[in-house]
DNA sequence: TATATGTATGTAATCGGTTACACATTAAAC
DNA sequence: GTTTAATGTGTAACCGATTACATACATATA
């Protein structure tokens, strides 16, 4: 690899002018921008940024945490993530958390250990990790006073709630998330608002883990438990899906038998048949938004809101009956 | 953050010898190395990664090159090389390549200037910029001068055509995956072997992309082309999921009217109803073994065998017809 | 006792950049 | 024509680790 020596050599300048014209910094004369240009060009010389970081105590690094990646709403968070951050001259350590408390503190010790210039995190428990460096946390809620970007879970909540009731709702199980994911909770409380304003009597069926393995046996107990449910609010589209399949394997047809609606619109869900009424959150948009008020951060510009908000969206597909009247 | 100087300061000794002790290089006495480990847990000191790897030439950290982590095939991938990079003391940086050489080539630039150890890699073009860092490639075969780890494609097509061939297939199309993607041709290969030993009449129809939001459009087109299809030989599960929908869009039965075979074994193939039969490929092996390579070749053992192929496996499912006789 | 060997430790150079500071030159102001 | 400010450039310190080298001491060998 070259380094700026060769390139002060070659130009017949001090590494400081190269350095200053690289970064565009201080004074360089034109000619000397020109000769340090040619020489950059002619050897094919690209900073090392390992350099760079060590004397900045900074690196052009993000460290992004997410709990599984193996759930599709992640990969199309971390792809908004991602456009963002090469947008702004980042590039992203990635860090699959698998709801495993001690690989979040490695990875987070390691995001340190590298100078990233900060992170970006789905994963709930890491905010109270993360003091010392400049942090987003995404979709997930912990208190207004960190900067983070998450989809309106309350009104998602009763969206949700809002879709099963106006269908003849018969016995509603409500799912809910793990209760370490207070966005559960929050949804949780937004359908049970409804369902109690409409008189729908629903019950609760609690799930230890979003990850893909745990989704199987859920389903099989949520039957087991209430064989006569009606309807399911499901805690996310896996969820949804695998419900689906267990309810077709016991011979329910959907939505007649049961009607079901997911959460997170991931892109299976329209594919699948009957394709999955769900809450659509803006996977992207919460990542690309994240990225850029941390990037904005980092740049030291300040930030307006700490909290972004974002919007849900009920889609009615095939997997709920017809409305009512 | 505390430095190695600040170690040494408490501990009392030199600087070199705190690296010493951490490195556990060289002679440190008893005493010493009690002393340091002492003034490293009291000052929680971790060593800077970015000082340590401007002096080695060479971090703890792995490129790794994706296609398209929207693709669940992908995510489990990038899974298996996670555990195992991990495992061996190591961390990713995510480049998501999008099917563009640009992002690719700056990538590969990104990972040079910061001195990465090695680079994982399921693009198929990357090949040629990687000249100067040990990488394995993934999924993807390009040279057998190369280290790389995929899966048996030729049975894999194979495979999926005889299956298809025992069930009166009637009107085959062979999706053909992006012609740059050179498994897609050998996958090709191995079924029209299959095809034309059985005396099976077939057409092909290309894609240009595996990505997701083109499936659709090749989903319709393809029906356009071939309205009469009996059986089709999906280049991915994506398409085949969306092929399915289709399908069924056009008010036929599945797999009366039309069989469906996908490739990969996405989790979500199984969910479908009806459920997807496809070749399972193992994408949490191919990452899993590609790191344990790569890190071999990084740590200097010697690696015997440069390419690996692994086995893929026919999961019959209910996109299937019975089978003849 | 003199010499060789093994153990232990510290000083300083090094990795490849950035930047504070000193110094030189030129242009503008008085 | 001197003073002042703006411009341009190089030397060297610095970021936080690792390691070559010098040195010191203890023990073993002759």
């Amino acid at each position: 690899m070259k380094t700026i020596k060769d390139v002060a050599k070659l130009a017949g300048v001090s590494v400081a002018t190269v350095s200053r014209a690289l970064n565009k910094s201080g004074y360089v004369s034109e000619k000397s921008q020109l000769k340090v240009e040619a020489a950059i060009k002619e050897l094919d010389f690209y900073p090392n940024e390992v350099a760079r970081s060590l004397f900045q105590k900074k690196s052009k690094l993000i460290g992004l945490l997410l709990p599984d990646i193996a759930n599709p709403f992640f990969p199309l968070v971390a792809k908004g993530v991602e456009d963002k951050v090469n947008e702004m001259g980042y590039k992203l350590i990635l860090g699959n958390v698998q709801e495993n408390p001690l690989k979040e503190a490695e990875y987070i010790r390691t995001f340190a250990q590298n100078n990233v210039a900060g992170v970006l995190s789905a994963v709930e428990s890491s905010s109270n990790n993360l003091k010392n460096m400049p942090f987003v946390m995404l979709d997930r809620i912990t208190s207004d006073k960190e900067y983070s970007v998450h989809s309106d879970d309350y009104q998602g909540g009763m969206l949700a709630a809002l879709a099963v009731s106006e269908r003849s709702p018969g016995q509603v199980v409500v799912m809910v998330g793990p209760r370490s994911v207070s966005n559960s909770l929050v949804r949780l409380a937004g359908s049970v608002k409804v369902l109690e304003e409409n008189n729908v009597a629903y019950q609760l069926f609690e799930t230890e883990s979003y990850q893909f393995d745990s989704a199987q046996e859920s389903a099989y107990q949520l039957f087991e438990l209430f064989p006569d449910v009606k309807s399911i609010i499901a805690s996310n589209d896996i969820h949804a899906l695998t419900i689906m399949r267990e309810a077709i394997r016991r011979g329910l047809t959907i939505p007649t038998d049961v009607q079901v609606i997911g959460y997170d619109d991931n892109p299976y869900s329209k594919l699948m048949y009957p394709s999955l009424s769900t809450i659509a959150q803006p996977a992207y948009q919460i990542g690309y938004k994240g990225a850029e008020i941390l990037c904005n951060r980092i740049e030291g510009l300040k930030v307006k809101e700490k909290t972004i908000q974002l919007p849900v969206k009920l889609e009615i597909r095939e997997s709920l009956r017809k409305k009512e009247n």
